[in-house]
RNA sequence: GGCCCCUUCGUCUAGCGGUCUAGGACGUCGCCCUUUCACGGCGAAAACACGGGUUCGAGUCCCGUAGGGGUCACCA
């Protein structure tokens, strides 16, 4: 059996760190099987659905590298639910209701006060139907058939039906509320696991009714624990942290994939430069049921790791062109973001702002000024450089080593000066040991 | 309030009655490498929420308390 997923966001804002690890964990099983990741537009809610969001949501997903195998959108089906709705009705497993909003509410603060479940009580089947009112429709539960499945995050579920609600399914003006054409989306796309925040596992259970009233077999399900913030609490920061905002800070998407790919797992979040092996660990079974906490510091410790070993082809097309393959593996492990790499381009070929020298190191700086013009700049210049200068002045360790990075690269940090001399040009490094 | 899930080092977790003086990863700290900083290598410190049971024996099973998460929409 081809494994079939799909991420199903509705186009009502952008993806945050939620919707992505949803997205990326459905993608990461489909790739792991062989199979195909559909993207699914649920746009039922026309009001609020907006292109400009659909368009985001497709450009975020190209971003993290999740290649989509197929798109549909569930305002261009609705003729289709439109025909299952009927089979239903005609089997009695939706019927039309016509309480307003109001009512409802009332009659569910009146039962949460008294402590008890706020559950939709049906009317006798010879209650009055109220004249010139368009009705709403709920799908009828089975209360006769315990709900039991098991989750793969979560073991054997079980609900009982008479403690649920009939859900609306279906609005007065006939518009389609998010459950039903779920399912039968999920049937006609083949869809064969399901994975979501375990906010839906009460969906699961009156959805799993459902599969069984169109005469389907349901899915297979995994009910992932949510996300918190740092403070252990829901946080608003974390349900509006997008992905432009990430892209500002300069978070690559394989930092942020990596994490989310584990963390709330017993698979160790690695500095991995490719998804492969993400592809390759995704296991259900190895997912933590408590809720995990995202840290926006973690995700940038991981990101600058992953830096320090990514390949000069993996951002080749980012780097300006005086950023060489050589000049990259020197400076990465100091980057912590990619486009910091610019700022390095001043460092190998000017134009060069020379630091206020300490005029405790004017004697290192003399004599390396004397030295350099003759040193060989192709076998081991830093070496030849501070040996020189070490043996004219007596100057060693943190006293002989600062005094020449900043004359050389303005800088108190960096690299290697060993790696780092012979990718600066001769002319400019003299230059700069001159000018001091 | 009802129902569901959860509670092991700072963080993510392993643990499915004795093999736990509780293992790993990230972080932290220390040492080494580097005649500087960073990178890298090695090592150390660091946890079973609490209270009752059950048992020869409990991190592991049961009950309770506390805390956290979810859900109970004509949102998805």
């Amino acid at each position: 059996m081809t494994v079939v997923t799909r991420f199903a966001p509705s186009p009502t804002g952008t993806l945050h760190v939620g919707n992505v690890r949803t997205a990326l964990h459905n993608w990461l099983w489909a790739r792991k099987h062989g199979g195909r990741f559909l993207l699914r537009i649920d746009d039922t809610d026309l009001e609020r659905s907006k292109e400009e969001y659909v368009d985001a949501i497709r450009a975020d997903l190209a971003w993290l590298g999740f290649d989509v195998d197929g798109e549909e959108r569930q305002s261009a089906r609705f003729a289709l639910y439109e025909t299952e709705f009927a089979k239903l009705k005609t089997a009695g497993r939706v019927y039309a209701c016509y309480e307003t909003p109001e009512e409802l509410d009332i009659r569910r603060k009146i039962l949460l006060s008294r402590g008890l479940p706020p559950v939709y009580e049906r009317k006798p089947a010879d209650a009055p139907v109220p004249e010139g009112v368009a009705p709403h429709w709920r799908f009828r539960l089975d209360h006769d058939a315990a709900i039991e499945w098991t989750d793969m995050v979560r073991g054997p579920q079980h609900f009982e039906p008479k403690t649920m609600s009939d859900p609306v399914v279906r609005r007065a003006d006939g518009s389609w509320l998010y459950l039903l054409p779920s399912v039968i989306d999920d049937i006609a796309m083949g869809i064969t696991h399901v994975v979501r925040g375990e906010d839906h596992v009460s969906n699961t259970a009156t959805q799993i009714q459902m599969f069984a009233a169109l005469g389907a077999t349901p899915p297979a399900f995994a009910h992932e624990a949510l996300l918190v913030g740092t403070e252990g609490k829901l946080s608003k920061r974390l349900g509006s942290l997008g992905m432009a905002s990430l892209r500002e800070d300069g978070i690559e998407p394989i930092a942020l994939v990596a994490l989310l790919a584990r963390l709330g797992t017993s698979d160790p979040v690695e500095p991995v430069t490719s998804l492969q092996p993400l592809i390759e660990s995704i296991d259900f079974a190895h997912f933590g049921r408590a809720p995990a906490r995202f840290d926006e510091a973690e995700l940038a410790l991981l990101g600058q790791k992953i830096l320090h070993h990514t390949d000069y082809a993996a951002v080749a097309d980012r780097l300006p062109t005086a950023i060489t393959e050589a000049r990259w593996n020197a400076i990465r492990p100091n980057l912590l973001r990619v486009a910091e790499a610019g700022e390095w381009v001043p460092v190998f070929d000017g134009p060069f702002v020379a630091p206020a020298v300490d005029e405790a190191d004017r004697a290192v700086l003399d004599a390396a000024a004397q030295v350099a013009p003759a040193i060989d700049w192709g076998a081991d210049p830093w070496h030849a450089l501070t040996g020189a200068v070490k043996e004219t002045t007596g100057a060693k360790g943190r006293a002989l080593f600062l005094p020449l990075r900043r004359a050389l690269t303005a800088r108190d940090h960096g690299p290697d000066m060993a790696e780092l001399l012979p990718l600066i040009d001769k002319d400019q490094a003299v230059a700069r040991l001159s000018a001091t």
